[in-house]
Parts: structure tokens; C-alpha cells; sequence
RNA sequence: GCCGCUGUAGCUCAGUGGCAGAGCAGCUGUUUCGUAAACAGCAGGUCGUGGGUUCAAGUCCCACCGGCGGCUCCA
């Protein structure tokens, strides 16, 4: 969104809605930054943008702010709203703007930074602000919000700076929004992973190590699920799965260059008499090992190593994050070795591999990144501008559309990345197709082509769910644990009305089983009403009622967890129509694709 | 790692200097039931950990550990 230096030529109310909310949010920040000041004359401002439902302004203050504090500017901002003063804006030439934020340190920082000559200035009331601009007309219509949160931010967003403490606002043009936007996160908040991972019995996070999820008996069905799923694309799509070890001499990251970088994200120790060893952290300085050993020619390529063997990255304690931020996890990950020639076949493959995989899941469509080349960067430029217009061009190739985001391919190669949100809006990266440029090299990796010689192959990084345990967190949330029946861990329940009914339960169950279903019986001393019940809270896929009618006609009441009663059905239809909905992987109409 | 908040029973939470509580879950008994919660009883806690203040600490102070929300980082 862009917005121009104010001129007021349109009025507020005939602008374009979303420009209407970005100048809401934008004035309600000053507003903000306005009661803050009045509250605190010493504090130091620094930025304030609008953003995703609302806004936020950063502060140098000389206490932390409680929640009471919130209640107390948000008073004081709707005095100021109250009072519907204009928002006036100009440009001034920079020695001006000095005097004016002459004991704003930041505020001068900025005005350093800009490159005209002159910058933009924005008062209402006694307030003054340096802006690039983009108001509502008068303080009176930033429309409805109110404060959020206090958070620590640092300035400039680099962590050698000062911490500031920034307040978050939420604003939406009408209360009725704003209302709209807190049910729907309270609700977002019921289906958080690390809610539905207990309430299902899926897993769990403990203090005994943190970031390292237990799977419990449910959550392992599932990982090995889905697990099974890849195994049957690789069979497919020609990957060979390999085993690695999970410990290494750290030579093996001397190599790589990971020891030199990422040293000290990893696990390292020192047992006696040995060097210095590390549990891996990533599975491709291995796999070129793999590769190293052996002898290859391009008749062998292209070879797709793929692994799901556990990797442990030390991650700062601060950004553990249940299932979606974690030190121990798995990835769907493979390393693709392959000849020029088969490069731009193996990069469409992926998508056309990745595409399957969201269809299949219900995912919807993710938010993809194309990274290129950063500042620091190895190869030769012609080389990135090739690999990143065969990046973009193949995305579009693959019916996929994508942002973006110049200087941020990892060192050795650009790098695209599939994001998709979890329940509270929070976007995790899943997929990624990594073009690495620099580790054949640096492995000596060589396979011999139709011409005798000895050459360097190309090697792809890629992973489609991305972490093992991201994705069940991300997935988790999506489904609101109402996974398809395929992935669901316990498939159906046979519920009986009666004790005289269990034997003939514990048949069904045994019948089922004997093809694969999983099926469970609950023989708990309860009232139909209250199994089925319990049967729905987790969410599992079909109910199976059976009493005194059904086991005289060798048969079952069926139930779907979406309530609907389907009346009673023989039992071999029943085992028919669970099988074909596993066999075809049908996904459950409540995880039907969403954006 | 940084800023702020936070930690009481398996879970959700009440208790704000004076005898540790509730609901759900669990266990036992009764009940044998037709599509989202039968009834009764019992049991369950070193109040995150370690120091300190106090006649007295779940409650106040300090440190550490974990969690939550951000920031930063993400091979």
C-alpha cells in the first residue's frame, strides 16, 4: 500500500476502504504515541506503522508499562479522539525537523536516514510526529480499536540496539469488526496445537526437554502416517531413503562450512580420546558423505537421497514454540544429486510432487517466497540470475503464484519457501527447494559423464512438509484436529449400548482390524449418549452404535463426526466404505481447502 | 539471547500475609441405558526450584528453571 505525502485532495470518506483502514491505523499510532507522551514527557518515540489489524508504536520509556497502563492511554486516546482535532502534514526541510526533534534521538536517526532533503512533519493538536504521511483527516475517525499487548521490540529490529517497548493496537473500521476479529482469535485459540495435542492425547511439550515433543501413542500413529504417505510418493517419484548416523565428527562441518556459521546452534561435546563430535543438524553434509563414498555415473543420476532420521538444532531458548519451534524434529527431507541436464526437469518435479501433497492434504494454497541472491553470496552472478529465473519460471509453471524477497537466499544458492499460517495467523515456512551452489564443491563430490570425465553434480535441497512437527502443529490447526480418516489415529469407535453388546463389539473391532482399520471399542461404564460424546471430542471419524437391533442383523448404527446419524449399515458395507475413504484418501469435508 | 507477563491437583482456574479450594478428568460402587455429559462416594498438591524478609509466605523480595506474547535468528 502506498500513500503520498498529504495533500487531503481525496476526501477521507470517498478513499478506498483498505486505504481508509491503513490511515485508521496509521493515525491512530500518532494518537497513541500522543497519549504515551502526556503520560511520559522524558519518553523517547520511534516508529509507529500501521499493520495486519492495527498498529503499534515503539517507546524508550523509563519504566516498563503494565496493563493498567493500557487502560490509562487508551482513556487518554479517546480524550483526544473525543476532541476531533485535524491531522495537518508538511514537508520541512531536514535542518528544521533537527530543532524540532532536537532531544529525539530517533526521530534524528530517521531523519538521517532519509534521502531528500526535506521530510514530512504531521501534528494534531500539540502533538508532532515525523511521517511519511498517509492520515485520516481529524483525530476523530480512526474508527473502533483498542490496545493489545506490550512487547519488547528492538530498535531497527537489531538486537545490538536498545530494547524499546512496543504497545499493540488492534483497529478495525467499525466495533463491529473489532468484535468480529476477537471472536475469531478466541477461537483460533481453542484450536492451538498445543491445546488439541493434549485434549487429543496426540503429544506433548515437558519441561524435561524443552522444544523435544513426546509423542504419545495417537501422535505417533499419525507421524508414522504420514510418514508412510512419503514413502509411497517416493516410490513413486524414484527417491531411494537412506540412514545417516546422528552423530558426527564436527570435520564433517568443517567441511560444509555449517561448523564455521552455525557452530554454535548445534549440539556439540567432547567425549575423552576422541575429537569433538555434534548430533546432526540438517541431513545434507551427510548425504554428500553418502555420496562421496561411492562411485557414480551419470547413468546413476539423478539420486534422490531422502531421510527422515531425527535432527536436533540448539535453538535459543526464546523462540521455543510448541511443535512449530523446536530442538528436536524430522524433516520429509531429500537431497537430489542430477547432471545440468536434469535440472530443470527435477525442479518441476518438486513442485508438481509439492502440489500433490498440499491437494492431498487439503491444504489450500500456501503463500510462496522466491529468495535471491543476498549480499554475501559464492558462484557466479550469471549463475544466480539463471537459477532464479528458472525458480520463478517454474513456479508460474506450476499454476503457483509468488512475492519476493530480494537478498535472502541462504549464501550457496536461492531458495524458494512455502508458507502457511497456523491458527493464530502466524506464518511458518514448510516446504522449501533449495539450488545449492556450493556444496559438491566443497565435498568434492563427482560423478563421470558420457564423456569419460570426471564433473561436479548440481544438488538440490527440498523438503515438502518441511519439519515432521511443524507440519503436525500447522496441520493440527488447519484440521482442528479433525483429521481425514487416512491420518486420523483412531479411525472408529464401536460404541456399545449395553454390556450384553461387547462381545459383539470386540468382533466388529477384530473384523475391522484384520484390515488395517483402526478401531477402538469403548467399554467404559457409560450412557450411549455420553461415549458418543466423548468419541466426537476427539474427533474421531466414525462412531460405530451397536445394540440389540444391529447385532441381530450382523450390522451397526453408522455416526459421523460431523453428526450426522447414517442410519444402520451391514457390517461389510461399513468395512467397504471405511476402506475405500483410507484407500482414496479422501479428506474429510471439514478440511476442505482453505487460503 | 533480549523485553514484558506468567507458573496452585492430570486439565481449566479461584485463593493477594493467618487451617490449600472448585469444576472436569481419574478411581470405586450403583445403574445396562438408542445418537454430544447417569447418580453417589473416594482419592488427588513439597503452591516450578532454591534462597531471603516475617511470629507466620501460595501470597512480599532475590536468583534460577519452565511456559506465554513479542523482538532477533532460522543452515
Amino acid at each position: 500500500m502506498t500513500t503520498t505525502p498529504e495533500t487531503h485532495d481525496v476526501p477521507f470518506d470517498q478513499l478506498p476502504p483498505d486505504e481508509r483502514l491503513f490511515r485508521m491505523r496509521h493515525s491512530a499510532a500518532h494518537v497513541l504515541a500522543e497519549a504515551v507522551l502526556e503520560m511520559f514527557p522524558e519518553a523517547k518515540y520511534a516508529i509507529g506503522p500501521p499493520v495486519e489489524n492495527g498498529f503499534y508504536y515503539d517507546f524508550d520509556l523509563p519504566r516498563p508499562l503494565t496493563p493498567e497502563d493500557l487502560v490509562a492511554l487508551e482513556a487518554r486516546m479517546r480524550v483526544s479522539i473525543a476532541r476531533d482535532v485535524a491531522i495537518r502534514g508538511e514537508q520541512i526541510p531536514k535542518a528544521q525537523a533537527r530543532e524540532i526533534f532536537k532531544d529525539q534521538p530517533y526521530k534524528l536517526e530517521l531523519i538521517d536516514g532519509i534521502e531528500d532533503d526535506t521530510v514530512g512533519h504531521f501534528m494534531h493538536g500539540d502533538f508532532e510526529d515525523l511521517c511519511r504521511g498517509g492520515h485520516t483527516e481529524r483525530t476523530g475517525q480512526v474508527g473502533a480499536f483498542t490496545l493489545d499487548r506490550v512487547a519488547g521490540a528492538y530498535w531497527r529490529g537489531d538486537e545490538h540496539n536498545a530494547m524499546l517497548q512496543r504497545v499493540y493496537g488492534l483497529l478495525f473500521a467499525t466495533e463491529a469488526e473489532l468484535e468480529a476479529f476477537k471472536v475469531q482469535r478466541a477461537e483460533a485459540e481453542r484450536r492451538d496445537h498445543r491445546r488439541l495435542g493434549r485434549e487429543l492425547d496426540l503429544f506433548h511439550l515437558d519441561p524435561i526437554s524443552p522444544g523435544s515433543p513426546f509423542y504419545h501413542p495417537k501422535g505417533a500413529v499419525l507421524y508414522n502416517a504420514l510418514i508412510d504417505y512419503l514413502r509411497d510418493l517416493y516410490l513413486e517419484y524414484d527417491y531411494s531413503e537412506v540412514i545417516t548416523p546422528q552423530l558426527f565428527s564436527t570435520d564433517l562441518w568443517k567441511v560444509s562450512g555449517h561448523y564455521q556459521n552455525f557452530g554454535g546452534d548445534m549440539f556439540l561435546f567432547q567425549p575423552e580420546d576422541e575429537g569433538e563430535l555434534g548430533i546432526k543438524p540438517m541431513n545434507c553434509p551427510g548425504h554428500c558423505w553418502l555420496f562421496k563414498s561411492g562411485h557414480y555415473s551419470y547413468r546413476d543420476l539423478p539420486l534422490r537421497l531422502a531421510e527422515f532420521t531425527r535432527l536436533h538444532r540448539n535453538e535459543r531458548s526464546g523462540v521455543l514454540h510448541g511443535m512449530t519451534r523446536v530442538r528436536s524434529f524430522a524433516q520429509d527431507d531429500a537431497h537430489i544429486y542430477c547432471t545440468p541436464e536434469q535440472f530443470d526437469t527435477e525442479v518441476a518435479r518438486f513442485f508438481e510432487m509439492s502440489k500433490r501433497i498440499y491437494a492431498d492434504l487439503g491444504l489450500g494454497d500456501p503463500v510462496i517466497r522466491l529468495a535471491t541472491r543476498p549480499e554475501k553470496y559464492i558462484g557466479e552472478i550469471a549463475d544466480w540470475d539463471a537459477a532464479e529465473a528458472l525458480l520463478g519460471r517454474v513456479i508460474n509453471e506450476a499454476g503457483y503464484e509468488y512475492v519476493l524477497a530480494p537478498g535472502e537466499g541462504a549464501f550457496y544458492g536461492p531458495k524458494v519457501e512455502f508458507h502457511m499460517r497456523d491458527a493464530l495467523g502466524r506464518s511458518w515456512q514448510l516446504s522449501t527447494i533449495q539450488i545449492d551452489q556450493a556444496m559438491p564443491g566443497r565435498f568434492g563430490l563427482e560423478y563421470i559423464g558420457d564423456d569419460g570425465e570426471a564433473h561436479t553434480p548440481l544438488m538440490l535441497h527440498r523438503a515438502i512438509l518441511g519439519s515432521l512437527e511443524r507440519f503436525i502443529g500447522v496441520y493440527t490447526e488447519h484440521t482442528a484436529g479433525r483429521f481425514p480418516l487416512w491420518l486420523a489415529p483412531v479411525q472408529a469407535m464401536v460404541i456399545p449400548i449395553a454390556d450384553r453388546h461387547v462381545e459383539y463389539a470386540e468382533q466388529i473391532r477384530k473384523t475391522l482390524r484384520a484390515r488395517g482399520l483402526r478401531v477402538q471399542v469403548d467399554t467404559s461404564n457409560e450412557r450411549m449418549g455420553a461415549k458418543i460424546r466423548n468419541a466426537q471430542l476427539q474427533q474421531v471419524p466414525y462412531m460405530l452404535v451397536v445394540g440389540d437391533r444391529e447385532q441381530e442383523a450382523n450390522a451397526a448404527a453408522v455416526r459421523d463426526r460431523a453428526g450426522g446419524d447414517l442410519g444402520a449399515m451391514p457390517l461389510d458395507a461399513i468395512m467397504a466404505k471405511l476402506i475405500e475413504e483410507r484407500d482414496t484418501r479422501a479428506l474429510s469435508h471439514e478440511v476442505a481447502p482453505s487460503a
